[in-house]
DNA sequence: ACAAAAATCAAACTAAAGTATGAGTGAAAA
DNA sequence: TTTTCACTCATACTTTAGTTTGATTTTTGT
């Protein structure tokens, strides 16, 4: 085996190798603890800065809650053929479109203005303009007609 | 004035309590600076990591990505398996409905404004209005949404 | 009973929609 | 060739739609 070989044949110079760079680890040791002592403060502070600040950053990786991006996809099911409206409640409720909402979103998509919505329910002007506004931030839309063909394809109205 | 009144009278008795307040003052400060000198080591090392931490945190917000966690929700949209829709032209025709006409109507039924509409088909939105103005005219009705429900009705779009 | 949600009304806006009228262009029909 | 008609654009105007803000009164769910 020739690496025990050489090993044996420089043993002396290996050794003395080993004994230098131990003296030279030694001597850095010694200049680190007086550096240390010396400056205890300063490191002591230093180490707290150092660990609090890899504290904050912890905590803030931590606690941050990861912003939730929601895509919804819109599946398509088919249904019976029996053009029979069944009144999707649920996306309804989802939504949180009331029962005034409904009726206003109905009248609205059999073509009445606003006044005539008005006058059918029985109420204001206003109060048909504040139901429609509501609906369409509800609905996520900005205008009657956007609403109603989304009304119609989510099944709301016939 | 009652108030100046009362104050030069009970004068002696203001002065006695606000010399008090001011005493207790003093020795509240004076035990402030005792403990702050006493624990001077411990409140700048409190400060520091409170610093730091605030540091941290802040690297951590500004450096980070923002966390984004994509849900991606699959909704239902129920639809009739059955409905293959036939224009109807004889209708079209005989309301005197030209192309371009029946192309503004489509977009209004998808909700499009007619600002979008005139986008769409690269015209302006004066030649959009005088479209839809004429459509109302020929369908009979007042409102674009009546006009979208006539035409549904009618089968003139899907 | 009491808080939360729904429904109502109002004023003051801004933004669209719709009307009326006129006019130019190109293609197809008379 | 002239006329008709769909299509285009424009101005000026009126009406309707939609927003914002704020308030009051009912319902309604614990």
């Amino acid at each position: 085996m020739t690496i025990r070989k050489l090993f044996s044949k420089h043993i002396t110079i290996l050794l003395y190798g080993a004994g230098l760079a131990l003296l030279l680890f030694l001597l850095k040791w010694l200049e680190l603890r007086f550096i240390i002592f010396d400056h205890a403060f300063e490191v002591y502070m230093g180490a707290i800065a150092v660990i609090f600040t890899g504290l904050g950053i912890w905590l803030a990786l931590k606690l941050t809650k990861p912003k939730v991006h929601t895509v919804v996809v819109e599946k398509e099911v088919y249904r019976n053929a029996d053009n029979v409206f069944v009144f999707n409640e649920a996306e309804a409720a989802s939504l949180g479109i009331s029962k005034r909402e409904l009726e206003v979103l109905q009248l609205m998509a059999q073509g009445c203005s606003n006044n005539e919505i008005a006058e059918k329910l029985f109420v204001s002007l206003h109060t048909i303009k504040t139901h429609s506004s509501n609906l369409f931030e509800k609905m996520d839309v900005k205008r009657r007609t956007q609403a109603i063909e989304k009304a119609k394809r989510c099944n709301l109205i016939p």
